[in-house]
Order: C-alpha cells, then sequence, then structure tokens
DNA sequence: TTTCTCACA
DNA sequence: TGTGAGAA
C-alpha cells in the first residue's frame, strides 16, 4: 500500500482548494514527491510538513513568490523581523475590525433609536458639540459629485458619520462634521426641540422644516440658534425603502417656555 | 478523479 | 492570488 496521497486527499487534509496546490507548484514552493503512471501528483509527509510551512507563511502575509526564498534562505534574525512585521499588520486588522464592529453597533442602535423617536417632536438636551466644517454651498444649491469632489475636504469613510447641515439664515449652508475637540466652530450646549423624519422626495424635507418651526411656534419656544439638519444616510442603506433618515434639530431657550 | 489551459476578479 | 469552467 502507498504511504503517499493524491492531490484531492492532500487538499482535503490541509483545508485548501487542489487549485490552490496546483498553484503552489506552478510557482515552484511544492513539489509533489512524485507522478505515478497514471499522471496524477502523489504526496508524501515530507510535503504535507511543506504545505503546511507555506500556508502559514501565506498567513503571515508572506507572498507566494517570496516564500521560496522564505524557505531556502531565511535566517533565525530575518524570521524574527518578518514575525515583527506580522504582528504589526495584525495589530492595524484588529484595529480596522474594532472600528467596522462600533460602526456596526451605532448602526444598530441609531436604527433602534430611529424606530422608537420617527415623526414625534422631542426636546433633547445636547451637550456642546464641535464641528469641523467641511462644505459650503448656497442654500438653493443641491449637494452633488462635482462638489463634494471639488470643494470637500477629504474625509474617511464618506457617508458612514452623521453629517450636519447647518441653516445660519444666511445664503449658505454649511456641511459639517463632528470633531471630538475644538474645530472650525461648535454648538453650545442646551435642549434642541428635535424630530426625526423619512424622507422620499426633496419638498418633504422643506415641509418638514416648515412643520418644525411652526410646532416650535405653537409652543411658544424660543429659538436660540440655527437649524440643524442631520443626515444620517448610513441607516437608509439599512432600511427597506429609498428613504433618506434626516433629525432636524433648533437650539431653543426653555426658560422663555410658557 | 485528475490534468491542463484559458479566462476572470 | 487565487477560482471557475471546459475538454481530454
Amino acid at each position: 500500500m502507498k504511504s503517499e496521497i493524491t492531490i484531492s486527499e492532500l487538499a482535503n487534509l490541509m483545508n485548501v482548494s487542489v487549485h490552490q496546490i496546483r498553484y503552489f507548484e506552478e510557482k515552484g514552493v511544492l513539489q509533489p514527491a512524485y507522478t505515478d503512471n497514471n499522471q496524477y501528483r502523489m504526496y508524501g509527509i515530507e510535503q504535507v510538513y511543506q504545505l503546511a510551512h507555506i500556508l502559514l507563511l501565506r498567513k503571515l502575509g508572506v507572498s507566494v513568490q517570496s516564500i521560496k526564498i522564505c524557505m531556502t534562505s531565511y535566517s533565525v534574525d530575518q524570521y524574527r523581523q518578518l514575525l515583527h512585521y506580522s504582528s504589526r499588520e495584525a495589530d492595524a486588522e484588529l484595529l480596522r475590525l474594532k472600528e467596522l464592529q462600533q460602526f456596526i453597533k451605532k448602526v444598530l442602535h441609531e436604527q433602534q433609536n430611529f424606530n422608537s423617536e420617527s415623526n414625534q417632536y422631542q426636546i433633547k438636551w445636547r451637550d456642546t458639540t464641535y464641528f469641523e466644517s467641511w462644505i459650503e454651498m448656497g442654500s438653493h444649491t443641491m449637494l452633488n459629485a462635482k462638489l463634494l469632489a471639488e470643494q470637500a475636504k477629504r474625509v474617511l469613510n464618506l457617508f458612514e458619520t452623521d453629517i450636519h447641515y447647518i441653516y445660519d439664515g444666511s445664503s449658505t449652508i454649511t456641511l459639517c462634521l463632528e470633531t471630538q475637540g475644538p474645530g472650525d466652530f461648535s454648538l453650545p450646549e442646551g435642549n434642541y426641540l428635535s424630530m426625526q423624519c423619512l424622507i422620499l422626495e426633496d419638498d418633504e424635507l422643506e415641509q418638514m422644516i416648515e412643520q418644525l418651526y411652526d410646532y416650535a411656534a405653537a409652543q411658544s419656544y424660543t429659538i436660540a440658534g440655527p437649524l440643524i439638519l442631520i443626515e444620517r444616510s448610513y441607516l437608509s442603506l439599512f432600511s427597506s425603502k429609498n428613504e433618506l433618515h434626516y433629525e432636524l434639530q433648533l437650539l431653543i431657550e426653555s426658560a422663555t417656555k410658557s
């Protein structure tokens, strides 16, 4: 009985595809022990170890091209360096995954928030928030790709964060992104009249804004700041319809509420 | 089942 | 750096 195994047996054993094993052979990193009369590649225990080493080096981020050099000529010191490098890469990947998980949690949290508060007026306390202004545009301009490309400062993870549109009554709207520390400007802490809404058409948004002002007037709230429109486009992605998720906010002076 | 080759992401 | 498909 032969002690060697066929390519599919090796593939099964090592949890890789037959294709991949042949690919390693083509690149000169893994040769079969011998080729049988029927032209089948046959592999022994030595090749099993070799393949295990190749797969480990691939996990460490070594290219197939470099694996040959690694396996034939690397010193202990060079392997040490490689391990250090891979460790740093793994740290970066961990960070990336942690950020992704935070984002997912945020979406889940915001989704729940949105569902329970949609189309209801609320008073929300907001701590001082700092912003970096991102795009300035005319109050009747629509956000378009050209504007984004030409005017916008480069931003990481576009549309994965809340975008604040600040309507301060002038002829321009400022699109801002929240920052941790002091940025270009800030919104004061205080009570904000808030409403979350789902919008299909742009004119619906204008109606919502009007309604918010009407409601504020009816409640005799004194408006003490600009209109803030928060766009959460990442929420729209995860809802079934093509609706856009917005929140409208107005700073009010609660002391003057009758 | 395996081999080889070409196309494709 | 692989994978998929097709013919032998």
